[in-house]
DNA sequence: TAATCATGTTAACAGTGTCAACATAGGATG
DNA sequence: CATCCTATGTTGACACTGTTAACATGATTA
């Protein structure tokens, strides 16, 4: 048993994501990922200030695999503009469900992202993608109806996710108005996307 | 001092919410509010299962009050039905926007609503202020398409709350679209609704 | 070879949610 | 009125958390 790890900071990384999204961020000690990596439980304070900035650097990852995601839904040749953007709507969407523990501390309170400009740049780059495709789909539009366009699809499909990740509300028994629509939207994401973003 | 406190558990749940707003839920400690209340760190478990559980009465006070705002915006006589459901739009982000604490703790994972009845049904009785609204403003429209479209702008602002939340964006010094696009829109809300909301 | 420094460990602190065992008081029952 | 029950409080304890200080190790570099 050596006493360096060797690759420690990286380990915890990769743990820390997959640990943060089986059990959500709250839910997730320092030592236990630190026990996972068979090092002691302050080994961690080494390579991370605080919890918060490993938290941040998980959180970093999930918006670069996103931007990555819509790139790619971004990119298929064969597809039209409109249709690489309802693409990407239902591959953001897919993510946020998937993902749901690591969307969730993308967007938790917990980090302070003006204290990591790291992080602050991943998620400013994954609202860039969203800019290219809506740039293409509105030719002449102006710098400014562009970016609050963007706003609006984007508050859209982050708002849906919320919604949808609430699996509270159709999931009860209970018939209700918000469960029932809920499940509609659910069960056929592209065509509400086609109808709400009106392309 | 007498032994019996008459009415804690009333007084932790408004002392929590204080404290929840104050703080955040992830910040705020069962002892602390139990001290607040002058009472032992324990006397709260004789009111309450968990901590979850006396969040999740907090939570259902926020759901309840947001509807109550709904609502007051939606009786304005004097306003159209148009105008009536732009100031529920406004409403419901400044609620978001305001009581910023709260509404993370109303749409956090850290509540299992399905084990709370009475959240879910404040949670889903404040998606119906919403359907009476867009019922009138669409007359006509089948149930499906009008769940279908509460979903579509019940979505809009609360993924809009998230944005403008994440202050990160537009509080940074970074000169990005991201950041001059929520700036934006943060700074006339009324008008980006109007645009999104096409009504 | 010797010194430096990044990286590891151990021990400890204050704080957390929660439970079991005990204390008290006020209302119901004989 | 005396008694018991039950709701509501307290104390003490447990296991767990993030974090710091003091110390150990070993690889790099002068």
């Amino acid at each position: 048993m050596k006493y360096h790890h060797g690759n420690l900071k990286e380990e915890l990384i990769s743990s820390a994501c997959i640990v943060c999204e089986a059990d959500g961020h709250d839910r997730m000690s320092l030592r236990s990922i630190a026990k996972e990596a068979k090092v002691s439980q302050t080994a961690p304070y080494r390579h991370f200030k605080t919890k918060e900035s490993l938290l941040a650097e998980v959180s970093s990852r999930g918006f670069i695999e996103l931007k990555e995601i819509l790139h790619n839904a971004n990119v298929k040749k064969t597809l039209s503009t409109r249709d690489k953007f309802l693409e990407m709507g239902q591959a953001y969407i897919e993510f946020g469900l998937s993902k749901r523990n690591t969307y969730d501390l993308m967007h938790s309170s917990v980090i302070d992202k003006t204290q990591f400009p790291e992080l602050l740049n991943s998620a400013v780059g994954t609202f860039e993608e969203l800019v290219y495709v809506l740039a293409e789909l509105n030719p002449g539009i102006s710098a400014k109806d562009l970016d609050i366009k963007c706003i609006h699809h984007w508050a859209l499909v982050h708002g849906l996710v919320g919604l949808l990740r609430n699996e509270n509300l159709d999931a009860s028994e209970i018939d209700t108005p918000a469960g029932n629509a809920m499940g509609l939207v659910r069960s056929d994401i592209k065509s509400f996307l086609i109808s709400a973003l009106e392309v």
